[in-house]
DNA sequence: GGGACAGGCTACCCGCGGGTAGCCTTTCAA
DNA sequence: TTGAAAGGCTACCCGCGGGTAGCCTGTCCC
């Protein structure tokens, strides 16, 4: 029950860090913006986290790993490479727009990550793009698409989704499946996927 | 003559600056860092620019422009909406590549620039996406784009080769060139064009 | 009732860096 | 040779904000 109340914390601080560093910018935001927004004072925050910086590692992280965790259970799940990358597509979009703050603080604010944060997070970002770029190859082989470059294409595949950080609106004319829906027909399309639902 | 001088020195400042910011952020870059790499002392600094966040507004918002540009030029071309869409996505990526660096800054650093900066900037970009999605509806006139959402297509193009900021490496593999030619064949792939040219 | 501890606050330090005032040097014209 | 202007530098100001030392208060157990 401590440990409850603690995590709890945890996740408040964590949660106006997150709305101020998105409308604001990292340096933009103070700590004592941060711990006002919470009722509370600024050394409160440093019982629960090291400092700034730290905040910003604590919350790019676990998105990153989110994204990774999408594209890794579809490309493990049983089925064609067709099935799999709708599935990859459709999951890293949810993941995209359900933590559009996240994913926005972490590409704006990646020069402001300590350096262990920031190669930790690279590594998991390069095994996204191996894996991603992997299915596509698997697709090829199949025959199933129809790619000269799948290195190529899993970066714009990969570009295409994430860029949907910087526009979609929550509560907008699509919803968060919507969204996933038609990513995923627009990248069956484009990796030449014989059978493309409309897109 | 002596006005060539002062634009000299204001380009020599920008270059610098967009140097810096790139690879350290516009805060974790000083006006002392710009000047040293010329050279100089800071006031210089002050007597081609008002202060810091003007150096910014220089560097991002030409960028956009040519973006625009790029585009307008290819809506405004004749030929078949196939041909433009092609020119287009050429032309931007393009402009992507080349001038990789002030992409990147305006896109880590948009919180920075001031409101009247934002605001002419994305002007530009709204006219931007209006065009492309524009482009993209006539081709599904003609009868040579297969798209249901022309809006939202044109927002995944959009990302799929602004993305490229992120992970082009000149001197890489593929040339400038090369990417051009490619994007433009998955843009078209995913377009739903007839006879694309193998993407 | 009293001691002790946890948890949070008040009050502060201090370096960094954007921005500026005023001087010095060089150059050129008369 | 001198006056004056342009151009850049030295030296400084000062607010902001990350980070910390030490106190205070409420609570729980004895």
């Amino acid at each position: 029950m401590r440990d409850e109340i603690l995590a709890y914390k945890r996740e408040r601080i964590l949660e106006e860090a997150m709305k101020l560093f998105y409308a604001r910018g990292f340096t933009g935001t103070t700590l004592d913006d941060i711990a006002a927004e919470l009722g509370v004072t600024k050394p409160f925050i440093y019982t629960h986290f090291r400092g700034k910086v730290e905040l910003l590692a604590a919350l790019c992280k676990p998105t990153i790993e989110m994204s990774l965790d999408a594209v890794a259970t579809a490309a493990a799940t049983p089925g064609t490479a067709t099935e799999r990358l709708r599935m990859a597509v459709e999951g890293f979009t949810r993941v995209v727009l359900q933590r559009q703050a996240n994913i926005a603080i972490y590409f704006r604010e990646e020069k402001n990550l300590s350096p262990e944060a920031l190669a930790e997070i690279n590594a998991l970002r390069k095994q996204f793009d191996r894996l991603l770029s992997g299915l596509l190859a698997e697709g090829i082989a199949a025959g199933e698409f129809d790619l000269p470059d799948p290195s190529l294409a899993a970066l714009a595949l990969g570009g295409m989704i994430s860029w949907a950080y910087t526009w979609h609106r929550p509560g907008g004319r699509l919803s968060i499946d919507d969204m996933a829906d038609s990513m995923a027909n627009l990248a069956l399309k484009m990796a030449g996927a014989r059978v493309p639902v409309a897109a």
